[in-house]
DNA sequence: CGCAGTCTAGCAC
DNA sequence: GTGCTAGACTGCG
């Protein structure tokens, strides 16, 4: 398994309607590289399988995505998560902690 | 606001 | 096969 595998596994764990960060997934998998998180999300190909807009910042702010933030914020909203100015609302009571 | 830390994938040699 | 670079981030000064 390797280590974008266990990144894109956890991803597609997230229920509808939660969130989770690059940080928490890094610690799920015991390393510090958030960064290599978000290249795993960015360099995978399944973006339809792995629900990647999903995974935002630590500070609930919407982050980046492949097909642009502006679509990864309506993919949440339609998921039932408000999002005001690119931050997502009431970010610590749907952030997903696994 | 700017810099450094941390890890992987991708491309170059 | 080895080495360097960039990337959807985070934390500290």
């Amino acid at each position: 398994m390797q280590f974008k595998e266990k990144v894109l596994k956890l991803t597609r764990k997230i229920p509808k309607g939660r969130v989770t960060t690059y940080k928490l997934i890094a610690g799920k998998l015991k390393t510090r590289a958030y960064r290599a998180v978000g290249t795993a999300l960015h360099k995978n190909k399944r973006l339809i399988i792995i629900p990647c807009h999903r995974v935002v910042n630590s500070n609930g702010f919407i982050g980046g995505y492949s097909k642009g933030t502006k679509k990864k914020t309506e993919l949440l909203k339609k998921e039932g998560i408000k999002i005001k100015n690119k931050k997502i609302i009431n970010f610590e009571k749907i952030l997903f902690r696994f």
